[in-house]
DNA sequence: CGTAGATGTCGAAGCGCTTCGACTAAGCGT
DNA sequence: ACGCTTAGTCGAAGCGCTTCGACATCTACG
């Protein structure tokens, strides 16, 4: 394997020459530079990774921190994951994955202080994330997607729950249904501080409010089952519903059989928005779901892009980026009760 | 931060003895060792990577080749990402992701010749794939996930799919089914030369001929809607048929529905498996799916394992595991029109 | 009792790069 | 014509570790 030193030989330079010619970091003459071009080609040259990281002690190496995924997010994480690992080598970049429990802080503070990572991009970030404090008081730049419960001054970028769940509502309203109830993640999931369930249920709760709506949310664990049990007690409990906002993908479709099975058609009768899904997932379905996606790419992308401006010292700003979920109308959304000639829409055309 | 050169001051002994301590090369007296630990944690000392990485010339990094996947796996994706990592961390190792794409040689040899990872998992391997040759003429080990056409001599990890098939068969056979069909992936990853679509077609051909059984096949793009269009198609061209061998987890979505539309009951009238699938995706759906998962986690421990015995030199014989995918019999899957009384099952209980 | 082989430790030489200081040769304003 | 900045280059000193050779002790065995 090629060194420096051959190239700088073969192009009878010096290394440090080679070194400037390589990072710019001083001028090189036009004729010289040739050279070392020249030379490098001939040899195949890429500089050693590992050496260039110990002498300008930085790895050009970020890490993804990220608790092992139960939550059915799969899909949209997968997305991510693969939309930062590209993020970063576009930007010459190595993309580690650290698979840590949020509260594995020991195995946590260990790998940090292998100082292999320049920075650190934390994924599931709980409300109250001890990993969050862990990071604050190292020295390594961090940016979380998600946030914790006070992020005023921290790097983040996270799905817009706010503005998610008023443009699922307004969807849903303008096509003239009042009677809607949201379907979210597990009790659990709210009990244990996880950001999309409360973040989600809040504006759920305020949107309806404030268009003097009944608030009717129902928490479901991740299964067609547990979707079509809260579905029947639905029935039951609010007769009068024609629409659900759903942010649990496989409850979701245990809801559209059950409400079929109820003899509702959709979307002439009932309509379904599924949040912080996927097309892909929404496919999968027929009719073909109406998904708000979650924006698993552009989070990836500028997670990575804000983490290396900061590693490279290039940031002021803190990074607060919300980003809604995109609108994918589709099959199980149509006009409700309201727009059947009884009222006009509330709103839009 | 702390250095080996800080441990060694303060347990009084040179760096090099730090060093045996920590590594085991050379054997370290017991209260040597004992002071050397104390000062270790007095400092919260963590060797660090990169100096170690060039000293020692491994870096304990393994990259991870994969083309970004169009294709449905997503949720089986991440599990082996997943386990990828966690058995990597389990060891010592780190695993960076390298989103390459199947053509992208060049790329693919400058990140080689950076040095930065001791060996490769290779994802998505094609029957024919430029990137193994690539390999195989560089000296970094590596190991497939998935295999070429020609597999023989190199360590490769990929689902057993001709068992698979053949149990998928096996399974609906005795329940009393004989008319079968297979839905697989596109007509286009048929062409593309994708092993999963290949490999499984020809085992589902050989299992069904062997059962001198009709064999019929049907290539779908991956959304419910053409899971749909291939089922009308085979209610018209193949009306006997009472059970569906799939291995598409969108079409399967559309496939059922559209049976179901048919007036078929699922399982009374017709069974559908889903193979390289998931229980997850399975309890999506109502009834819920029997499914054959994809062994995903396991594919990933074994290729990392294997990948990091062959680096470190302690293997001689190359891989060649291939796993079948598990059953999950739940409820789309019942006794056939053969049963009812008529025959009795071909085989087994 | 002599000595071959462990055992235990140290110092020094790198690993392949970056970066600092120093130096020369031009180019510039005044 | 004078210093002064800038461009362009070099040599050497590390970055924080591993590893090699050397050496001093200690044990065991014929």
């Amino acid at each position: 394997m090629a060194t420096m030193n051959d190239v700088a030989k073969l192009a009878g330079v010096s290394v440090s020459t080679v070194s400037y010619a390589l990072t710019g970091v001083r001028p090189v003459g036009e004729k010289t530079r040739a050279r070392i071009q020249a030379a490098m080609d001939q040899l195949g040259y890429q500089p050693n990774a590992i050496a260039r990281s110990l002498a300008s002690r930085r790895t050009r190496i970020i890490a993804l921190l990220f608790p092992a995924i139960e939550r059915g997010l799969s899909g949209t994480a997968l997305e991510f994951v693969t939309s930062a690992a590209e993020a970063a080598r576009e930007r010459g970049y190595h993309l580690v994955l650290w698979p840590i429990g949020n509260d594995e802080v020991a195995e946590t503070r260990d790998l940090l202080q292998q100082r292999l990572a320049d920075g650190v991009l934390v994924m599931e970030v709980r409300l109250d994330d001890p990993r969050v404090t862990l990071l604050q008081q190292s020295s390594t730049p961090f940016t979380l997607i998600g946030r914790t419960a006070e992020p005023a001054g921290l790097d983040h970028a996270d799905i817009d729950f706010d503005a998610t769940v008023r443009e699922a509502i307004d969807h849903l309203v303008e096509l003239g249904h009042r009677s809607i109830a949201f379907l979210s993640h597990s009790a659990a999931s709210q009990t244990a501080g996880y950001g999309p369930t409360i973040r989600a249920g809040e504006s759920f709760e305020k949107h309806m409010a404030d268009r003097n709506l009944p608030v009717v949310i129902r928490h479901c664990d991740d299964s067609a089952d547990a979707g079509r049990a809260t579905v029947r007690e639905l029935a039951a409990s609010q007769p009068d519903l024609t629409a659900l906002v759903t942010m649990n993908d496989a409850a979701t479709f245990g809801a559209m059989a059950e409400l079929m099975a109820h003899g509702q058609r959709i979307p002439e009768d009932f309509s379904v928005l599924s949040i912080v899904s996927s097309p892909k997932v929404g496919a999968m379905s027929h009719p073909r779901l109406t998904t708000m996606s979650a924006p698993g790419t552009e989070l990836g992308r500028l997670g990575v892009a804000s983490l290396i401006e900061r590693i490279e010292g290039n940031q002021t700003e803190p990074l607060h980026e919300l980003i809604p979920c995109r609108l994918d109308a589709q099959a199980t959304t149509g006009p409700g009760p309201l727009a059947d000639g009884k009222l006009p829409p509330r709103e839009g055309t």
